[in-house]
RNA sequence: GCCGGAGUGGCGGAAUGGCAGACGCGGCCGACUUAAAAUCGGCUGCCCGCGAGGGCGUGCGGGUUCGAAUCCCGCCUUCGGCACCA
């Protein structure tokens, strides 16, 4: 801290000094005693305005990231209170997770503890950055008061089929249990934690049938998106239309045969094409077909492909390896015996788990048959083309490179109607080397084939999806444990609803181990069956933490209903949520499951909406100055207090807003910060003196160059409205940084007439109205502190000015009697000329070919086209050389 | 690798088919001050030129257009996501 003291020597100014630390938290109390910000839920007077900021993971303190994603969005609320809305705008904690467990097994502490007292902390810390969120209405996930609804909700879905459960494969540890991704490092595969080798290991697990909803997933009507968010997701969800085909297994020495093997493909045109299989390594018919003197190989590469991540075996610029299994399958169309291989770049969880391979026409099975010497057999080739020349790549389709771009994006169905339409792309595709099909147009063979399999029940038209059914279950301990009971008479049996919440147990001995402890509690485990009563265990899965955060703005609308989880009436007057903010590292995961499972909630009745949220937004992440994430542990975090308690919580706020487009992100660095100070203390020194003199300034108190004071009060007028116009478009766009630049312009323009004789008249008052009004809601403390003095001047009873009508551009003080318009010849700029801002296109070519310089460098020269763009704003001449 | 975003002065960025570099930081110069700090004012893309002025310039290479940072094609770099981090 500085001593201020030194000012009462300087004669600098005789106006008080802006002092932040003075004016926050006495505003911030303020606004609390009066309940300022309070919703009244049931006022139906007003528009209604739901904003929703993602709940935060209370992972400690408050960082510089967290003030990035909230003072604008609270920002946001302020401004649209001002429009006389009644916002609503909670926040709450996102409490259940992994890194409680973390820190509880590193620090031997109790994750709840742990969880709790950064929830305190990071209250306190909001509270600082005088946002104005709704408290009353929060709500803390791993309190069960929330989690009970989770287990109810589970319990409902499960009726209703909506949750089932199923075995499938998890990152396992010997000593730590299951692991997350991120858990799992390096290229051997091993714990984090105890640096043991990573195995696979299939567990019984808990779903919910996402695919269910795959799409109306994909139709994003009625809500108003990003494109690039909708683009992701329908991407994530993957729709493909084919056809599944039905091969059977050949008879062979080991082997009787007869067994289905079911492909899906895209492309049931090129069947005839097939020239192998491939299965993936995890399909189930592997074990039983793979021949005695095939068995050692196929079991070394099953094992190899445990240990690989599916974004390793999708990578497309890997080696296509895979082994043959010793077996043979029979194309159902010609009766070719093709023999089957099982790769890793064959998924089980797509498709079938199974393909038929078609190297002639697909890029993956082209690499494949090259490197393990298979027949390449092509059966689509342009009507004039010899069918049996080598191909140097797979013939995906000519055409198709040569068409348009937007074309291009379709699939081939579409592409082959674009090509019998005639585009300049098009060329005749026939089939070749495909029986019956043999010279027919490529186009009739997609339907075709799928109909003659259709016939005699070796195949139909399918539809299959890259989104996968969402698994719930989590091996922890630090979740909502999920609601059912193992019997061995009854199987899974839900708890009865009556018992809910099943507690999570609050005493935990993790004896330094990730292992889920639930697993060794005996008085959480040993229960008796709901159904026979007999003795059972209890489920120690717990749930995905996504699933807290898929409704919780729901709860927001009431955290206390003890009767169920949502309030049907509030939920149908303030839901869709109007606005929902947040980090653009959600864009698939967290905002696909939620509306996924508002879709359930609809199903279930407890909600009548589609979708979630009307309108989202997902800003930039804010890195480290390292250019990483911030993290506590990376040690690369930034702490707000810090900087609040050297310029203030208004010039933080403002810094964050100005440092660049708030979907962007970027480092941070804390670069700059002083010049968003300097621009609140000019703000302040205009506000309390505008008839100061700078004496550091020659021109100081008097009018620009040429400029009566008649034209200065009219050009004072002028911009301020003009800032009006052009800071509300921004703040309804979200662009906080140009918002800022512009207040700063009008502040510049302000300074240049302090002192002289417009200063403190109506246009200037008025001028400064307006800059308080519209950085209110971006600096909330410094402009109710210059509002409250405002109104105390002239003598006018105190209200809030965030609570006052945002003002009316008026129009007609914004318009100019002349303009400028540069003037290109070929495309560069050469001068500008001034014109009268309704002059006529032809009076504009007449002034510009009556310019001295313009002349001077047409040297006699008519242009040969004049184009006048945008109306008249520039005018370009073309003059060939 | 796949999907999505971004690349512009010394730095953060503005301009999304029409004046490239608004606004701010930094730097230089000046005023005020005994002085310093603070504050105020001016200049500040690069190159050539005393100047008037000219040339070059938005990651790289091509293209469309009277006109491209902006649109199209092909690359490069970087950030986010890739299903148990939240």
């Amino acid at each position: 801290m500085t001593d201020t003291d030194t000012t009462a020597t300087t004669n600098r100014t005789p106006a008080e000094r802006y002092d932040p630390a003075a004016i926050e938290p006495k505003w911030q109390n303020r606004w609390a005693e009066l309940r300022l910000y309070d919703t009244d839920l049931d006022d139906d007077s007003r528009p209604k305005f739901y904003l929703l900021t993602m709940y935060p993971y209370p992972s400690g303190a408050l960082h510089i990231g967290h003030w990035y994603i909230k003072t604008p969005t609270d920002a946001v609320a302020r401004y649209r209170r001002m429009h006389g809305d009644n916002v609503f705008f909670p926040i709450g904690f996102d409490a259940f997770g992994l890194p409680a467990e973390n820190a509880a097994i590193k620090n031997r502490i109790n994750p709840r503890d742990w969880t709790m007292a950064n929830i305190e902390t990071m209250r306190r810390q909001l509270r600082s950055m005088g946002a104005t969120f709704a408290w009353d209405a929060e709500v803390v996930s791993c309190e069960p008061e929330y989690y009970k609804w989770n287990q109810w909700l589970f319990i409902q879905l499960l009726k209703r089929g909506l949750a089932y459960r199923a075995v499938s494969p998890v990152d396992w540890c010997p000593n730590d249990g299951t692991l997350a991704r991120e858990q799992v490092e390096g290229t051997d595969r091993h714990c984090w934690r105890c640096g043991a080798k990573v195995e696979k290991r299939e567990l019984a697990q808990w779903y919910f049938r996402t695919t269910n909803y795959a799409d109306e997933l994909l139709d994003f009507s009625g809500i108003d998106w990003p494109e690039p968010i909708r683009i992701q997701q329908t991407n994530w969800i993957g729709r493909s239309t084919g056809a599944e085909i039905v091969f059977e297994t050949a008879p062979s020495a080991h082997h009787a045969g007869g067994e289905e093997l079911r492909v899906f493909t895209t492309r049931p045109d090129t069947l005839y094409g097939a020239t192998f299989m491939v299965l993936a390594p995890e399909h189930p018919l592997v074990a039983e077909l793979t021949s005695p003197e095939r068995k050692a190989d196929v079991e070394a590469y099953v094992t190899a492909t445990q240990a690989k991540t599916e974004i390793d075996r999708l990578s497309t610029d890997r080696e296509k390896t895979g082994v043959p299994i010793g077996a043979d399958a029979i194309n159902p169309v010609n009766g070719a015996r093709i023999p089957i291989f099982i790769a890793d770049y064959v998924l089980a969880t797509y498709g079938t788990g199974a393909i038929m391979a078609v190297p002639a026409h697909d890029e993956r099975d082209f690499a494949f048959a090259t490197r393990h010497g298979l027949p390449i057999v092509r059966v689509i080739a342009p009507r004039d083309a010899d069918p049996n020349e080598p191909l140097t790549q797979a013939f995906v389709n000519k055409a198709v490179d040569e068409a348009p771009a937007d074309d291009r994006k379709h699939g081939w169905l579409e592409d082959i109607a674009l090509i019998n339409k005639g585009t300049d792309a098009a060329r005749e595709l026939v089939m070749v080397n495909s029986g019956p099909w043999d010279g027919k147009p490529a186009i009739e063979a997609w339907g075709g084939i799928v109909e003659a399999l259709a016939a005699e029940g070796k195949g139909q038209e399918a539809v299959t999806y890259r989104l996968r059914d969402w698994l719930i279950s989590r091996q922890r301990y630090w979740g909502t444990p999920i609601p059912v009971i193992h019997c061995p008479t009854d199987g899974p049996v839900p708890v009865p609803e009556e018992e809910l919440p099943v507690l999570l147990p609050t005493e935990v001995d993790y004896r330094g181990s990730g292992e889920n402890p639930l697993n060794r509690d005996e008085a959480f485990l040993n229960v008796s069956c709901p159904v026979c009563g007999g003795p059972a265990k209890r489920e120690t899965d717990t749930l995905d933490t996504f699933i807290d955060s898929s409704w919780y703005w729901y709860r927001y609308l009431s955290p206390n209903k003890p009767d169920g989880p949502i309030d049907l009436d509030l939920t149908e007057g303030w839901t869709p949520v109007e606005q929902y903010t947040g980090g653009a590292e959600h864009a698939v995961m967290h905002l696909l499951y939620a509306r996924e499972f508002t879709k359930m909630l609809r199903d279930l009745g407890m909600v009548q909406q589609n979708e979630p949220w009307r309108r989202v937004f997902n800003q930039g992440q804010i890195l480290g100055m390292d250019g990483e994430r911030m993290s506590k542990s990376r040690g690369n975090t930034q702490d707000p207090d810090e900087l609040v308690s050297k310029y203030g919580a208004d010039t933080v706020r403002l810094f964050l807003m100005f440092m660049g487009p708030w979907d962007q992100g970027g480092p941070w660095s804390p670069t700059g910060i002083g010049g968003v100070h300097r621009f609140l203390n000019r703000v302040w020194a205009l506000a309390l003196d505008p008839h100061y003199r700078e004496p550091g300034d020659p021109d100081a108190g008097t009018l620009p160059d040429g400029q009566g004071e008649a034209a200065a009060r009219t050009a004072l007028r002028a911009a301020a409205h003009r800032t009006l116009r052009d800071v509300t478009a921004d703040y309804q766009a979200f662009h906080f940084n140009t918002m800022v630049a512009k207040l700063m312009e009008l502040t510049n323009t302000l300074f240049r007439y302090r002192g002289s004789a417009v200063a403190g008249g109506p246009e200037w008052d008025e001028a400064m109205r307006l800059l308080l009004q519209m950085l209110a809601p971006a600096a909330p403390h410094i402009t109710e502190e210059l509002w409250s003095r405002r109104l105390a001047a002239r003598g006018e009873a105190w209200s809030s000015i965030h609570t006052s009508r945002w003002p009316e551009v008026d129009a007609s003080a914004v318009v100019e009697s002349s303009r400028e318009v540069p003037v290109q010849i070929n495309g560069k700029v050469r001068d500008r000329v001034t014109v009268a801002a309704d002059a006529s296109a032809a009076a504009i070519e007449a002034a510009v070919l009556a310019s001295p310089r313009i002349q001077e460098l047409l040297a006699g020269r008519t242009p040969d086209r004049v184009i006048q763009a945008g109306g008249g704003r520039l005018v370009n001449l073309v003059v060939r050389e």
